[in-house]
DNA sequence: GCTCTAAATGACGTAAACGTCAAGTCTAGT
DNA sequence: ACTAGACTTGACGTTTACGTCATTTAGAGC
């Protein structure tokens, strides 16, 4: 098993992130790193955690939503006592992403028409030019 | 033309917003409704730029962002003049828009995956039920 | 003229998500 | 023993994006 642990330098590194945000991010509860010590060390859960809190945050959700989401990408002992329920959950959240997905791709068609627009004032543009 | 107009309170009830947000966004020049007297009458390009702006937000950019991209999507008189650079900052728009389709994608992709996991334990778990 | 409603301005408050010191601790290297 | 570097825990500060009053103003209807 790839059991590669990080220190929180390490992990900042990786990650572009300051130690500050990893270290609130644990006080909230998204992250448990072990101890060494009094030294954080994140485990390959705390990673796979990590790239899920940075991908919602990209996408608008905030911290308290991302804590609540990041049991249905990871089933857990806890889940799996509820697990009809937790389903659900990630059902619910499914068609969240995908209605996020299809307003995304209108937002780019909206570009691209604005761009096409933009292309053509610029092509009349340079013709004027040349024609005078 | 649909020279329709709105006031406050109608802009509110229509996307569900505060008084208080669309003044906001009006200090932060995100909006500029005209004036009659001391009140603000919004035109269809203001709502055209606060469907802009609560999309931009559901993806997750600042406002400063949003403005910044405002005139990428509805081309004023000011960015004509300089159109070869608004077309190639549409363009890095578009990048960025593009590449968070794909992790969108990848996301639903990773949930679904997990969901399908979840499904068999409850299927397994139904079935050693009904062994018993 | 009076009241009601919608809207205005101004000012202070707040939640989220960290940033930024300050001061102490631990450990590896010289 | 000593220093440097990485890390720790407070604790207060900051930015963003509004919320929440308090107080005024202005038109609409009776």
């Amino acid at each position: 098993m790839s059991d590669t642990t990080y220190s929180i330098g390490e992990l900042c590194k990786e990650f572009d992130v300051t130690p500050r945000a990893l270290r609130f991010y644990e006080y909230k509860e998204l992250l448990n790193p072990i101890r060494d010590g009094q030294r954080r060390i994140f485990t390959q859960r705390d990673v796979a955690r990590l790239k899920l809190i940075l991908r919602g945050k990209r996408f608008g959700f905030s911290l308290a939503e991302i804590k609540d989401l990041l049991d249905l990408y990871h089933l857990n002992d806890g889940q799996v006592t509820q697990l009809a329920a937790t389903l659900e959950a990630a059902e619910r959240h499914r068609i969240e992403l995908i209605g996020k997905r299809d307003e995304l791709d209108m937002a780019i068609a909206d570009l691209e028409d604005q761009m096409r627009v933009g292309q053509e004032m610029l092509a009349e543009k340079s013709t004027r030019r040349a024609a005078e």
